[in-house]
DNA sequence: CGATCATATCGTTACATCGCGATATGTAAA
DNA sequence: TTTACATATCGCGATGTAACGATATGATCG
């Protein structure tokens, strides 16, 4: 009877679990995400378009302390959001990404061992 | 970058978790170690070699219920031994695989956000 | 409008993973 | 020792991902 709606605010699916893996599972994704906790801290040599603490880290700033690809850091990002491990918001010309802390929860979750029957 | 103590008991590296993310990400894994949570009650239909909930699961047991192939299930389950989530243990010509629950939680954890300071 | 800047998408080559059958290794029974 | 069985490893073609430069899109500023 639990229907899985793809906004379900309390579960994830295995396959969306699976993709939130893979997207996390390669070593550039897993530390931006990490960087991603605490926007404030991690870029504060780079003068904020907006509240990182709000709407996150815009994609200038990422190439720049990852010393990526500008295209490469865009391909990341665009597959972190994909999993929906992180949402984004135009400020302006820039593009800001944040971690979405709920479904980086659920993917924990998940691991350590809370899924339905 | 960080420094890597290969044996700290207390945390995983980002490197560690990366492999440990690769290994999880992945329908058939993902759902094996779903499996090894409970396999006292996953696997009832098969008769135990030992205590499932001591040493695990045999790969044939593996096997029989996810349907793959014997060569590859064994891969899968080297994996994710390599990756250090499962451990292995010989009973007779059966070996069987558990979890390793508190790797699962240090890697539940990086998700979460606890990393080393 | 045209220029400029931030980001996304495309096209490419190199390399990794997938899943299997075939075969090797290793253990135990006969 | 021979046989049988459980698991591991090898080799393969197919598919996917990595990372980049080039280029397209889309917003802003003059």
């Amino acid at each position: 009877m639990a229907k899985s709606h793809a906004t379900d605010p309390g579960n994830i699916s295995p396959l969306e679990a699976v993709e939130g893996l893979k997207a996390l599972a390669h070593p550039a994704r897993l530390q931006i995400m990490d960087w991603l906790r605490d926007p404030h801290g991690e870029f504060s040599q780079w003068e904020p378009i907006a509240d990182r603490d709000e709407v996150g880290v815009c994609v200038s700033h990422l190439q720049a302390k990852s010393g990526l690809a500008q295209s490469t850091v865009s391909s990341y990002m665009a597959t972190l959001e994909r999993a929906g491990l992180v949402r984004s918001t135009r400020i302006g010309k820039w593009i800001h990404y944040r971690r979405d802390e709920d479904v980086m929860s659920q993917l924990a979750e998940v691991l350590r061992g809370a899924q339905r029957p």
